[in-house]
DNA sequence: CACCGATCCTAACAACGTCAAGATAATCTT
DNA sequence: AAGATTATCTTGACGTTGTTAGGATCGGTG
């Protein structure tokens, strides 16, 4: 045991490897990180995990549940970084922009990763079941229900979650248009291009105490 | 001449095709449309318009750039559902929310054509050039722009657009997801589903002229 | 008619996903 | 402790893909 994640293939490894699902899993993003998805074939991550190309086979049914595994850690990732972004925010208009620009931000930040999240749902036409009672669309609805102080029917704070949600997805697949340049530098970058955005969705307003 | 595109290899056709660029464009969307995405290789392309495997590269550089005629197509073609779309409605609100599930609509009766229109754009990180300063996405524009009196800055307007379009696609990518099934039988199928997504969004109310 | 460029075909290459059979090591049984 | 079992990894192969090179065939121009 204690195999000690290794960077690729060196140091004489065993014939066992240890622990190769979790290996696989990081020689994938590893790859999706500095050659982006085109380059996210089986056979590359058999080799960066310095294995044969059929390696793999024994922990991953074909090459869609290697990346489900990949879909996984990302979904959990955008969890976090949608958790730290509703702490840092305690006005409730501020909380749930700062929402959106984090969801933006993770997938602008993460694009290759972001991708095969979306990629892995639509095969199945869901996203993930785990986000269903736990995870960051919760955190979107709760913050929505927070935010209207508990008064909203559950339907309408379902729609509106919904309506958030697919917001920013569009917005986060579309952010990196070059057609969009000129509009972010008249506005002062980035940020500021997605938080005008999102005032513009104001779909909130019917759901505000004050 | 006098080709009429046939639909797979039959009849003996002469050695030179007559229109072959065309007709590997159909054979793409006719594959498209039964066999899904996942089936859309060049060389069953090919095989569908009943021509070698290497044909195709007389017409186009490599796989990417018939995907991208088909885009193309697919671009005119939402445009024209888009368009249909605004003429059906007269009441400006009714005109907003129409176009959205004309757009969504459209996704979803092409949801492979729509995935490669967006594919490519992604990998040339924008949308078509033609869409700039005609087609469907200057008919959400004028729409806005419309519905405002045309008292709203040139920098709200593209906002607004870029809001309404984000929020249309996002939906468009989500609403075939099975968690949403229960909600769409709760409010009596999918148009009303989306219509009622697209009431959440009220992201045009600041332009409301009344 | 002879030529030429455009168009198409055949043949081949490397890379891919996947599977079957054999080698090796860890674990379980007695 | 020895043998048997099982999990894991390798080698080698198959069919498919995108793509290229070189040869065949045709339409149009001189």
């Amino acid at each position: 045991m204690s195999q000690m994640t290794q960077t690729a293939a060196s140091e004489a490894r065993p014939y066992h490897h240890g622990d190769l699902s979790r290996a696989l899993v990081e020689a994938a993003r590893r790859i999706l990180e500095t050659e982006g998805p085109a380059a996210l074939s089986l056979r590359a991550v058999a080799r960066e995990a310095g294995v044969s190309p059929a390696a793999p086979y024994h922990h991953f049914k074909d090459k869609g549940e290697l990346l489900d595994a990949v879909a996984h850690e990302g979904w959990a990732a955008l969890d976090t970084a949608l958790d730290a972004a509703r702490r840092k925010a305690v006005d409730g208009k501020e909380r749930m922009t700062g929402l959106g620009v984090a969801y933006v931000g993770f997938a602008r930040e993460n694009p290759a990763l972001y991708r095969v999240m979306y990629d892995c749902s639509r095969d199945k036409d869901a996203l993930p079941e785990q986000m269903k009672e736990e995870g960051a669309y919760c955190q979107v609805r709760n913050t929505i229900g927070e935010r209207s102080g508990g008064t909203v029917s559950p339907i309408d704070l379902e729609l509106a979650t919904i309506a958030a949600w697919c917001a920013a997805h569009g917005l986060a697949e579309m952010a990196s248009f070059k057609q969009f340049d000129a509009l972010k530098d008249a506005l002062g970058g980035e940020e500021a291009f997605l938080r005008a955005v999102f005032e513009h969705l104001g779909m909130f307003a019917k759901f505000d105490q004050a």
